[in-house]
DNA sequence: ATGAAAGCGCTAACAA
DNA sequence: TTGTTAGCGCTTTCAT
């Protein structure tokens, strides 16, 4: 068990030195004769000494340590953001504690296990919104969204441009002269639902049509809620010829119940995803959608977080990533075949 | 920036006894008296006092932290293991650091940091055969192997029973009616990919059929490659009515290259998948898969895990989870309408 | 049941 | 340039 690992006083003894001068050399601290850093690194290379990490992170108040919380890790787009933070993390010295938080109370929980208990030195959480969960996190401790500012917290942020993103989309679908177009939202309490929804009102007008309530639907981001969405709007004889699904996984599902009601898209019916996930090419027909580079995001977050807590006077600017659309073949001009 | 946080001697200070005393409360320690206690939860309590994750790790030796290690984080699959890891090391107290590798080199240099700096108690990898990645570990680390044991190293691990899951589908197919079985395999380092191919063997071999090597093709886990793989099998019109493809997204890719070439799955072909991930009910058809409890085999190893961190002497019992199949639409009877 | 002293392995401040 | 002395905030003996 105990093979008591060497430390920086056995380092010291064999090479004859302070440990304090091994602490210089392993810090690569300017004021070391050459000599006497030969002689240490030799000395630690022979007890093949390595620093621990633990009593750095104690005797420096720092952890190196930071911290992602999802409401889960599986969905793509959470696990693309952290999985961007977490080579961003590592290029630059930091390790990365990922956790899912299902509600705001296991998300209080873990704040005060990770904040409170101060094992991590910044905190990047992505769709801070859900359940308000924003609020349990302590002022001043160094944090960055994802997702954006809405709710006025004085934190940093990284987001798409949602709302250029929802505009972009429906206006391709108004160029392929869709003027009926179907908007099934993500949940409410996200802001990327909010912006991209305002994208797809912004479109419309300026295409001087109405933008009618009872064209927008509410969905939960699942494939289940799209389908449901659209055998909503089917049976109750909506009318529209497009639709414009705030996720692919939303689209899917809208794609599926157009065909069980007999209809092909795009024959009858366009529909736009979002998000580009990695089989939106191999799904039947291939999704045109919106592509984000949502790793991007996590990469961005990152590196933000970690000159926060580096520059804690420095503003932190907050900003927007671009997206572009992706035409493959769930969209065609518009036609009155139905 | 510097709030100070209370440390156990202020505690001590406030409530009148010694810092020792208030460790002894905070750890739950039986000998303090009732109404000492009282006073120092009190103190606690107002100064909102935690105690410091770190300087409790330092003295104790232990970190609370593992670490799970895997080629990327949003592969579903992987994604899915890190969270059932996560859900249960949180319960018993345990944070995840999680890290992608994308080669041997990459994965290396994580073991020394993680493993060298003593940054953890205890090591997941999830396919650790990759690129002979295993070898960077140094022996005698608590580690759990997240994919079987087959070459031999002496740690602990969880898996599917991939040979009993290989040998469902493919019988599946053979009850269909069919004879003829195309099999597309994951990559071939990975002990599962071995194992699935195993079951499809077996399953043949039962029925009397001899397996063909030429049935027998190699992919990469993409749709890509299963799309690439059908195609050559028509345009070398090799003879076969059903595909058995070692995960979902290589099916997806065999049945577009069908498509492509013009014929129906199922009516044509049949496809089977394995994995059952989230989108599979809504693809196009909905596609006849073999299930696995993708999450719990993190749960396993993280449990896993921990026994081993705290008992060492004790044994571990590796293991292999069971599957099961879902038929969807993507499988039929065999007819020679082809 | 409580306290005093030592130590976990490092860094930081000061002296030499 | 190097060494000495103090911590960092806890837990772990060992006394009392």
């Amino acid at each position: 068990m105990n093979e008591s690992h060497p430390t920086i006083r056995d380092v010291a003894r064999l090479a004859g030195v302070s440990h304090q001068t091994v602490s210089r050399v392993i810090n690569n601290n300017e004021k070391v004769k050459p000599e006497t850093r030969k002689k240490v690194e030799a000395a630690i290379n022979r007890l093949d000494y390595k620093p621990n990490a633990i009593a750095r992170s104690m005797a420096r108040g720092k952890t190196r340590t930071l911290a992602c919380i999802a409401p889960n890790l599986t969905d793509y787009t959470f696990a693309s953001i952290i999985e961007g933070a977490e080579q961003e993390a590592r290029n630059r010295g930091y390790f990365i504690l990922s956790s899912s938080a299902a509600d705001a109370d296991s998300f209080a929980d873990l704040i005060i296990e990770l904040v409170g208990y101060r094992r991590i030195d910044g905190l990047i959480v992505i769709n801070p919104y859900v359940d308000k969960r924003y609020e349990h996190i302590p002022d001043n401790f160094p944090t960055i969204f994802v997702g954006d500012d809405s709710n006025n917290k004085n934190v940093g942020w990284v987001a798409l441009d949602d709302e250029a993103a929802g505009k972009l989309a429906v206006q391709y679908l108004i160029d392929l002269g869709h003027r009926e177009i179907l908007c099934i939202k993500g949940i409410e309490t996200d802001a990327c639902t909010q912006d991209r929804t305002k994208g797809y009102c912004k479109a419309l007008e300026e295409a001087q049509i109405k933008c009618d309530d009872r064209l927008i639907m509410t969905g939960d981001w699942t494939a289940t809620s799209g389908y449901q969405d659209i055998m909503n709007a089917l049976e109750e004889k909506i009318s529209f010829s497009a639709v414009f699904a705030q996720n692919d996984r939303m689209a899917i599902g809208a794609i599926r119940a157009l065909r069980d009601f007999g209809y092909q898209v795009p024959d009858d019916y366009s529909v736009i995803g979002f998000d580009d996930m990695p089989l939106a090419s191999y799904f039947d027909p291939p999704l045109t959608t919106i592509h984000q580079d949502i790793n991007r995001i996590g990469q961005e977050a990152a590196l933000m977080l970690i000159t926060k807590i580096n520059q804690p006077e420095q503003k932190t600017n907050s900003h927007r990533l671009p997206v572009h659309l992706i035409e493959r073949k769930s969209t065609a001009p518009f036609n009155d075949r139905r």
